[in-house]
DNA sequence: TATAATAACTAAAACGTTTTCGTAATAGAA
DNA sequence: TTCTATTACGAAAACGTTTTAGTTATTATA
């Protein structure tokens, strides 16, 4: 409602004098200072975001991205745990967040935040598309990307490390006294699957144990049970099972039991993730902690870096993962 | 990059003419317009929101205020759910989201978004505190409210039918045979809780079956398999249990497992609120459906109604349940 | 033919800030 | 005292639009 020019007029000032004032600038004696800072309280007075940023040119808003891919439920929590950590970053630093979510198979209309200029840099989350990233290199906008999904590196990424989880998840398994680890996994073109499969082979190289291809089973996040079932059919079935996902194991949870046989009694799994359903699935699930918050965060803090212009060139960091240890895992064989 | 002044120079014409153009205003010849058209296409300018925002005294942005309760999971994919309801709404109305989360018990200092006036309306999402709602009506700023927890009629406001949803799911229960029928939720403070409460006993009076106190367990979201142990723990169980919350029920099934009861066989149980949990449980939940999407996007709809003071006086809009069956009632008894 | 109406455009103000530059007043140095 | 620095302020421009009011030129009306 009231404008810096009427606080001005009351404070008997200019509204020069105002705005130095509240932006804490070295041109105001203390005491005016103390005075307008008085009055603009009493009056409710916040300077306008709307002057202040045509005039420094600077939006004060950075924008997140979500790409929402057709299945309602797998990235979902995924993605708003990240969006926690962002939006607490973004508020220390004063900063608003602007949300979009993009279906994936939409056209190449940039949201309304893109094309308007809303927004001082942008934060993409999930499965980005390859010609969303093409068209943002011609915007020439500050960008980071978490968990992308593709190479980017000419972009700031914040990525998980989910080969040395995965190598971690199977270790685990291994020191348990398992030699015969089953694989079940989401879509090995992911790029995280990928990595995730990597690390278990990696795992499997480095105890020595040959890699055997009848035990690994990929393909969608609810194929859980079909892949645990199909793995249990084998003669010399596995004995644990490193799951990509959290989602594949707890669906396989249903294929272990139906089959007769229980967790982790019979056979182990552990997951990849730590999805909240992990926690109260029974037994609980033991798997891989991805921190979600603190990918947000860091992807919050470079962004400013970025735009800021504190960054020469593009970085990428690695969030390492923890293994959660729980029931789903037998303790020594 | 480019401004509005450019274009005019290149296109020959005032900013004015320009402006015009790109707005669809009548005072323009459709000749001069299309060239316009044709060399701000050709130059990638889109007017921007600065400029028009500090003109219009709009901002064409809406927050959504989304109050973060202490527990991580519980509301967690409702208030997604929901939130996509509203950024697909507001998309199509080419307005922008800012999004807020604020922790429940954080003090009175507004979100950015309010302070400096970035938002034209905002929506106020899941458990609303009062004192912030009384902070609101000082700003006089147009604002939804989203399944609010409190009593504010003097707001609009975007209400499940919680009364009526729980009713169809203890006459479903009815309907299928069972006569002793238990009741376990969330906190009964909370409004939700209450409704569907109300709803229960609404459906034991009309189908005569007379209320028994000891059916009734209440009290945190993740108290589900206390509840319903306690439930069986009475010489006289119930045949069937209604849960005003899908994650109680999810969290009694292990209760009835661990005594040795099966679902449906001996134990009947229906949830409320349709989360994706529940057809990943097994038997699936049969549940209340609630329309988290439409939550949204009808709020969005009223919203920009109240902004462009088409409406009168604030609205409630009751949004209707669904009653779905899945796996977790046994048919007939 | 003269006048009114309309069409197509422009100039300029306005929105609410911040910032640069200038200036007056005061203090400090010589 | 005179000159120079420093302090504390103000005037005005600028950011990129939209909008109002005004100005031509053209067309329609009487």
């Amino acid at each position: 409602m009231s404008s810096i020019k009427e606080i001005a007029k009351i404070a008997n000032v200019s509204p020069a004098t105002v705005s130095k004032a509240l932006n804490k600038r070295k041109d105001v004696s203390e005491a005016t200072r103390q005075r307008i800072i008085k009055i603009a309280e009493s009056h409710d007075f916040v300077p306008s975001s709307l002057g202040r940023n045509l005039k420094t040119q600077k939006t004060e808003n950075i924008g997140v991205i979500v790409f929402r891919e057709s299945q309602p439920l797998s990235g979902n929590s995924f993605y708003s745990r990240v969006l926690e950590g962002i939006e607490v970053e973004l508020a220390i630093n004063n900063y608003s967040l602007i949300l979009h979510l993009l279906p994936y198979d939409n056209g190449t209309t940039l949201p309304k935040m893109l094309r308007e200029r809303q927004v001082d840099g942008v934060i993409l989350m999930c499965v980005v598309r390859p010609d969303f990233i093409d068209r943002l290199r011609t915007l020439n906008i500050s960008t980071a990307l978490i968990d992308p999904q593709i190479v980017a590196s000419d972009f700031c990424q914040v990525l998980i490390d989910n080969e040395h989880g995965a190598f971690e998840a199977v270790q685990h398994l291994i020191n348990s006294g398992h030699r015969r680890i089953g694989f079940i996994s989401g879509d090995l073109d992911r790029l995280s699957f990928a990595q995730r499969f990597k690390g278990y082979k990696k795992a499997l190289k480095f105890y020595n144990i040959s890699f055997d291809k009848e035990l690994i089973q990929s393909g969608g996040l609810e194929k859980g049970y079909d892949q645990v079932k199909k793995l249990l059919q084998l003669k010399n079935h596995p004995t644990a099972i490193f799951a990509a996902n959290d989602l594949n194991a707890i669906y396989g949870y249903k294929a272990i039991a139906d089959k007769g046989l229980s967790i982790p009694e019979d056979i182990s799994i552990i997951g990849f993730d730590d999805i909240e359903l992990g926690k109260m699935a029974s037994p609980q699930l033991s798997t891989v902690r991805v921190y979600k918050e603190e990918l947000g965060s860091i992807a919050v803090r470079i962004l400013l870096q970025m735009i800021n212009n504190e960054l020469e060139k593009p970085v990428t960091t690695l969030v390492p993962t923890k293994l959660v240890t729980r029931e789903s895992v037998s303790i020594e064989k």
